[in-house]
Order: structure tokens, then C-alpha cells, then sequence
DNA sequence: TGATATGTTATCTT
DNA sequence: CAAGATAACATATC
């Protein structure tokens, strides 16, 4: 369930160990997984791993295409040095969907696209639901693609006003309109989740309704949640990955999400489950309004 | 067996 | 036409 925090460090962690290696090889198992020429990446020396909203993006030292990745619901990343072996579990990066194949031998079962780079290091693209893909793009592709990006809710240009604005414009119930990825970058079910519950506000009510205080509190709530979510999320990702290391931290920290019959840790109601736009939504009917 | 699932988008329906 | 609602994508798990 990758969600901003988690494509964070997933691509810190990437730009460190991919960084001028050169791609010999690109094996896809499965054809809806990796869109695009392969043939144009051969040879290609890495130059970065960066994120965007929720994808990633590996750009290269020469030619005119990117990389972008996009994990949707179930993909993980999982890159390992040539003499990576279960016992020493040496250098190893691995992020995404938290699932048991990242601990044992890859290619798995859900392995669909693998990258193999001169130094004998390969990036395995696990993807159990394959809604998720890696496709090749031109520069200039993905420029119109990014020109076209709502502002992500860590951009530091993300400011109350531009939130405000956003908010305003629509009568939607506000936790669709957050979780939009036309409107505002990086939330996902999650993280919107606890925010509104932080915030105090009932994720059924219309998006224009807030009051100021409430856009407020819900606008500091959200920066809090997902910078937490960076902090705790990055334990997810760890170059080591020891046995005991399967899913991540940022999972004991959920406020609300997941939570449904368990105590409102603000004031101990019963926490409900409802649907909004076929998504579940949890909350406390107490503390939201 | 059937319901449900974390993200996004295509396609309907207002 | 635009905004909003809903189904669809492929597969595993409870």
C-alpha cells in the first residue's frame, strides 16, 4: 500500500545503490507490467532515483527516456547485489507492498519485471495484483505529464491558501476530495484516514463546508500524519532486512485506519467503518463532525 | 464460495 | 460540458 511516505523512501533508498550502474538486461515475465521499449534502456547508466507524487522516476546519464515506476496497490521494489544469499541478506533494498517475497529467493511467483545491471545487481518489480507498472518514457512525455500534477502535500509550496482553494472547489465529501490525485498529491486511504481523524472531521462532510479552523487543523493534521509517515515508514525500507523486519513500522502508528469495533484513542468509542466512494473509512463518530 | 482489499482510470450518469 | 459516481483492472486472503 504504497502511499507517499513509502515511495519516499523507497526512491531515497534506490537513488543510493542505483546510482551509475549500467542496465545490461530486462527480463519481463509479465507484458501488461512493463509498458514501452526495453530496447532503449540497454546500456543505459543510472543517473537518479527521485519521486513524484506517488511514482518513481529513474532518469539516466544519457538518451531521452525515463523510467517511471508506479507501485499502485501491491508492487514492490526489491534490488539485490550480485552475491546476495538468505543467510547473509548483504546489501539488499526493498520496498513497497510489505509481502513475504521480498524474504526469500527471487524471481517469485509475483516477480514481474527484472532489471539486471553490469555490476551483476538486479531490481526485481514484484507485483501481486499487477495494477502497477514500469514504463518507458520520453523526456518530453513525462515533462507534460508532470506540468499536468497537482502540487504534493510535502511541496513545500503546498501552502494553507492553495489547500483552502482546493477545498472550496468542490462539494464532494471532503475525504474523496483529499484522496484526489488531481487535486492534491500523495495521499492515499491511509493517511486521510487518520488525518481526519486528527483534524476532527467527519470524512462524509462536503468538501466546501469546512470551516476555516477546520482547514486549519486538517491542514496541520495532514503535514503531521505524513511527515510520521516518513519517520515510521522508513523503518519499512532498510538495506538490511533481518528476518524479523517483514512490514513496517508506520503500521503500529495508524490512528484510525483498520480499526474498525476498536477503542477511539481520544475517547474511547467504538471506531466505525463506512463506505465512501467504495473505499472503506474508518472513524470515531465522537470526535468527527 | 463470496466478500473484501491499499490506487488509478475509463466510462457511465447526473 | 463538467462534476460526480461507479465499475474495472488481477489476484490473494479471510
Amino acid at each position: 500500500m504504497p502511499e507517499l511516505p513509502e515511495v519516499e523512501t523507497v526512491a531515497r533508498q534506490l537513488d543510493n545503490v542505483l546510482r551509475n550502474k549500467k542496465i545490461i538486461k530486462i527480463k519481463v515475465l509479465r507484458e501488461v507490467s512493463f509498458k514501452g521499449e526495453k530496447k532503449s534502456l540497454l546500456g543505459r547508466v543510472v543517473r537518479s532515483v527521485s519521486r513524484v507524487a506517488k511514482m518513481l522516476v529513474i532518469s539516466f546519464t544519457r538518451g531521452d527516456e525515463v523510467l517511471v515506476v508506479h507501485l499502485k496497490m501491491t508492487g514492490q521494489l526489491v534490488w539485490r547485489a550480485d552475491d546476495w544469499n538468505q543467510e547473509k541478506m548483504k546489501q539488499e533494498v526493498v520496498g513497497g507492498h510489505p509481502t513475504v517475497d521480498w524474504m526469500g529467493d527471487l524471481p517469485s511467483k509475483h516477480t514481474r519485471v527484472i532489471i539486471s545491471f553490469r555490476d551483476g545487481s538486479r531490481l526485481f518489480f514484484n507485483d501481486l495484483r499487477v495494477f502497477g507498472w514500469m514504463r518507458v518514457m520520453k523526456k518530453l512525455e513525462w515533462q507534460k505529464i508532470n506540468a499536468g500534477l497537482p502540487l504534493d502535500v510535502i511541496d513545500r509550496e503546498f501552502s494553507l491558501v492553495y489547500f483552502e482553494n482546493v477545498l472550496k472547489r468542490s462539494k464532494r465529501a471532503i475525504k474523496l476530495v483529499l484522496m484526489d490525485q488531481q487535486k492534491i498529491g500523495g495521499l492515499g486511504n491511509i493517511y486521510v484516514n487518520d488525518a481526519l481523524f486528527k483534524a476532527g472531521v467527519d470524512p462524509r462532510r462536503p468538501s466546501n463546508d469546512l470551516r476555516k479552523n477546520e482547514i486549519k487543523k486538517l491542514y496541520k493534521a495532514i503535514r503531521d500524519v505524513i511527515t510520521l509517515g516518513i519517520k515510521y515508514g522508513g523503518a519499512t525500507y532498510s538495506n538490511f532486512v533481518a528476518a524479523s523486519g517483514l512490514g513496517g513500522l508506520y503500521q503500529e502508528h495508524f490512528l484510525v485506519y483498520g480499526k474498525e469495533g476498536e477503542k477511539c484513542k481520544r475517547c474511547g468509542n467504538k471506531i466505525k467503518k463506512i463506505m465512501i466512494g467504495g473505499r472503506g473509512s474508518y472513524y470515531c463518530k465522537k470526535c468527527q463532525s
